[in-house]
DNA sequence: AATATTTGTTGATTTAGATCAAGCAAACTT
DNA sequence: AAGTTTGCTTGATCTAAATCAACAAATATT
């Protein structure tokens, strides 16, 4: 990361970890003041706005190692709520504090600054995704997306359970339930997953990296290969951790 | 800004502004190294990346009082290309150097977190606009993001010259072409707007912000109304640089 | 000025995905 | 255990926007 033992520990100083966080409780809503950014320790968290007709737009899914509450700097007030899906252990960074000690350290400085652009970067890629891509390209992505985050933290990344609803699934990638659904199913028909519920097993990564950059083949059997090294549009702090 | 006269000295003193660009001349390109920020003082640019069948898709475009480079800082390389539009004169600001002058100077280095995380805020606008509106809506949104870009910088907000195709608009907006082509005739059909190729004048201001929330009235006729306060998709400095 | 090229508009047709509708399986209630 | 609610799946139908096709207007090229 850059900072030396001691600079961490100056880190450490600041940085909160509050007690478990259960299903449906907040880190924050849709207008609080700012005040810190959140580190998912374990668990997940979905953040959203609500749309016109009250129903909520998902804005993203984030999973451990992932910061939470960068949106807010600017506006100096939360633009969307955050809620837990899964239990959750948070560290909580008071925002004033962290700046005062980047200040200090030039190493932090620009580590802050590589976060937030990269926030940056993910949501371009997103704004891919959601300008042009099919949806089954957009399930594909987000599945891949979720498998690396869980790679990174050292568990499969080919098995694993969905923390977030079919229906939550649908408004973060900008499609309907039943698609979500249905697109579930014919991946399974196609032998690129395995679904029961919130279980999937990824049998063809393979293919559906393909998928992702729009090539698609008709049920053809491929062979699952390579770690492959695919940027992911979840939003992780890990990498610009180590440096 | 925040920002005193003698700190507003030293800033300037790393601010390299350039001679005119032209038309098709790049700020930077896909791949290069991160070096600068750029400021658009006058002209326009549009910044995009290649899509898997060789067509550029549009990631923005930047007017004058926008900042262009912010989502390079994480990879240290460009993601995409930044090209001219519109002559342009712009400033260019070595980032490196304004890291460090921003060490010295707490109050820019407030700025700089509030600049990253508003344009985190721009993309998650674009985000639920690409989400689930419609085309309709979308080109509304458009419209009214650079109508307020004209009028921030003093311009009509009503009347203006488009520097981009219609091409690149529906890139943008992640439409076919043939689509924002109906739909500027369908607008001026209703007496929405006055479009002739790229001047556009918006006839009823009110009317199009309805349509980006999502109120659909069928052809009814009504009156311009209100300055109104809203936030826009586009890049820009001002907002953030006077604070 | 004549020709070619690009850019924008309009119409006809197709299609991916939405919406509507129904059924089923899990998970809560009581 | 029976009933209720919620989440997921599947089928039928509809529709917004894509695609295909042609043409017109503007711009560039000679």
């Amino acid at each position: 990361m850059g900072l030396n033992s001691d600079d961490m520990e100056q880190l450490e100083d600041i940085v909160k970890c509050s007690r478990p966080l259960h299903r449906g409780d907040y880190l924050f809503r849709n207008g609080d003041k700012f005040r810190s950014l959140f580190i998912i320790k374990t668990g997940s968290v979905k953040t959203y706005t609500p749309r016109e007709d009250g129903t909520e737009r998902i804005i993203g899914f984030y999973l451990p190692g992932e910061i939470v509450g960068l949106d807010a700097i600017q506006q100096a007030e939360h633009i969307c709520s955050a809620k837990v899906l899964e239990t959750c252990a948070t560290c909580e960074i008071p925002f004033r504090r962290l700046e005062d000690l980047a200040s200090h350290l030039p190493s932090l400085q620009h580590q802050m600054y590589r976060l937030l652009s990269r926030e940056i970067g993910y949501d371009t890629e997103m704004l891919m995704l959601l300008g042009k891509k099919s949806a089954e390209e957009r399930l594909a992505a987000f599945l891949l997306s979720v498998s690396n985050s869980f790679k990174r933290r050292g568990l499969s990344a080919t098995e694993f359970y969905l923390s977030m609803s079919r229906h939550e699934i649908s408004s973060y990638l900008g499609l309907a339930v039943e698609t979500i659904s249905r697109i579930f199913t014919r991946f399974q028909e196609e032998n690129l997953i395995q679904v029961e519920r919130k279980y999937v097993h990824l049998l063809n990564l393979k293919r559906l990296e393909d998928i992702v950059l729009g090539i698609h083949i008709r049920s053809v059997h491929q062979n699952i290969e390579e770690p492959l090294h695919n940027e992911e549009p979840l939003h992780n702090i890990e990498n610009s951790l180590r440096d």
